[in-house]
DNA sequence: AACTCGGACAACCGCTCAGAT
DNA sequence: TATCTGAGCGGTTGTCCGAGT
C-alpha cells in the first residue's frame, strides 16, 4: 500500500513564509519547544504541512543560526568533511552548529563545488592527505565515514555529536566525545567561533527574526542595510520587535499569545531545543571547562586551517585530490 | 530602460529510519 | 514481531535579485 502523505494536501499553504506565520510559529515553539511538529499546524492554526513547520523553524527560526557568509574557515571545514563523510549534511552541520545543513548544502552546491571543481581541473591539490582513519577518526566517525548503509550513516551523524552514544556503543572515549560536543555546543576553545565570537548566537537568530518583522511592519521606516549577523546587532531589540508587532496586529494574533515574543527571544534555552544535534538537556551537561580535543577534533579544528589556507588561495600543486570528491 | 541570464537561497518532495503500539 | 506513524535527511525545484548586454 502507498504511503499516506504526512499531511492533508488540501489547503495547505506552500511558498515563501509571511512574518505572520514565522512569528506564529516561533510563539509556539516558544511554549511548547520544538517537536511534535504534527501538532503544529493543528494547534497554530498555520496552513502549512508539519514538515513545512519543522523545516522553516530548523533552518531559518531555530535561535543559534548564523547566518551570511561563509568564513574560509568554515569552508574549509565543509570541503574536509565532505571528502570525508560524502554529502551527510547533517553530519557536517554537527561541526558547524551555527550552520544549518540546508545551509551548508546550500552552499556546497552553489560556491563549492564550482569552486573545487575548478581546482580539480588545474590539477591542483585541495588539501593534504586526511589522517587514517585508524589513527585519527574515532570508530564512530570511522563508522559513518566508511560504512554505505543508510542507517550507520544516520548514526554516524548522531554519535558525532552525542557523547553518551558515542562513548556508550563505540567505546569513543567520553573526553574526546565531549570535546566534540562542547565544540558543537559552542565552547569557547572552539575554532570554529571566528571574529564576532563576542557576539552571542543569539543576536544573530534574533536578527533574522527582527528583519523579517521590520519587512513586515510597513508603518515603520525600513532598518539601515546592515551585514546580517556579522554585526551582531539586532535591528531592533525583542521587546521593540513585539510591541510593534502587537501594534500592528492590533494588539492580537490570532490563536497565539504574543506578549511574551520579546521574553521569547531572551530564553534561548527553552528556544535551542533543537531536536537531534542540539539536544539540550544533554547539552547542559557539558563540562564548561575545555575538553582534550580527540585526534579527529584536532585534526579538523588545527590542522585544516592550514589546509583551508592552502586551498582558498588555489595555489599552485601538483598532484591530484587525494580523497575523493563526492560530485 | 528593458530584457536575459545566472547566482543564491528558501522551500518542497520523496525516501528512510526509529520509536510506539 | 509486524505494522504504523512522526521525524529527519538529502536531492531537487522554484523564486528572487543583481549583473550584464
Amino acid at each position: 500500500m502507498g504511503r499516506p502523505p504526512c499531511c492533508d494536501k488540501v489547503g495547505i499553504k506552500k511558498g515563501p513564509w509571511t512574518p505572520e506565520e514565522d512569528i506564529i510559529l516561533v510563539s509556539y515553539v516558544q511554549e511548547h519547544g520544538p517537536g511534535n511538529w504534527r501538532a503544529v499546524p493543528i494547534n497554530t492554526g498555520l496552513m502549512r504541512c508539519s514538515k513545512s513547520c519543522r523545516l522553516r523553524w530548523t533552518n531559518y527560526l531555530r535561535p543559534g543560526i548564523r547566518r551570511g557568509n561563509f568564513t574560509p574557515h568554515e569552508e574549509g571545514i565543509i570541503v574536509h568533511l565532505q571528502s570525508l563523510l560524502g554529502n551527510r549534511w547533517a553530519a557536517i552541520a554537527s561541526y558547524l552548529p551555527q550552520r544549518t545543513d540546508n545551509d551548508i548544502k546550500n552552499y556546497w552546491n552553489t560556491h563549492l563545488k564550482k569552486k573545487l571543481k575548478k581546482h580539480q581541473a588545474i590539477g591542483a591539490i585541495f588539501a593534504p592527505p586526511p589522517p587514517t582513519t585508524d589513527d585519527l577518526a574515532p570508530p564512530s566517525i570511522i563508522t559513518a565515514a566508511t560504512t554505505t548503509t543508510a542507517a550507520s550513516h544516520v548514526a554516524g551523524a548522531g554519535m558525532l555529536a552525542d557523547p553518551l552514544i558515542c562513548s556508550k556503543q563505540d567505546g569513543y572515549p567520553p573526553a574526546a566525545a565531549e570535546s566534540t560536543a562542547h565544540v558543537i555546543a559552542g565552547g569557547r576553545h572552539s575554532p570554529f567561533t571566528d571574529g564576532d565570537a563576542s557576539s552571542s548566537s543569539y543576536a544573530s537568530s534574533m536578527d533574522n527574526i527582527s528583519k523579517l518583522l521590520n519587512g513586515f511592519m510597513k508603518a515603520s521606516p525600513p532598518p539601515p542595510p546592515q551585514q546580517q549577523n556579522d554585526a551582531g546587532k539586532p535591528s531592533a531589540s525583542a521587546a521593540e520587535v513585539s510591541s510593534s508587532l502587537l501594534s500592528s496586529f492590533g494588539g492580537r494574533m490570532p490563536g497565539v499569545s504574543l506578549p511574551a515574543f520579546g521574553d521569547t527571544l531572551q530564553q534561548q534555552p527553552a528556544l535551542m531545543g533543537h531536536a537531534g544535534y542540539y539536544d539540550e538537556p544533554r547539552r547542559q551537561q557539558q563540562p564548561t571547562t575545555a575538553a582534550p580535543l580527540s585526534p579527529m577534533d584536532r585534526w579538523l579544528f588545527e590542522e585544516s586551517a592550514e589546509q583551508v589556507a592552502d586551498l582558498m588561495d588555489l595555489s599552485a600543486a601538483e598532484g591530484c585530490c587525494p580523497v575523493p570528491m563526492m560530485f
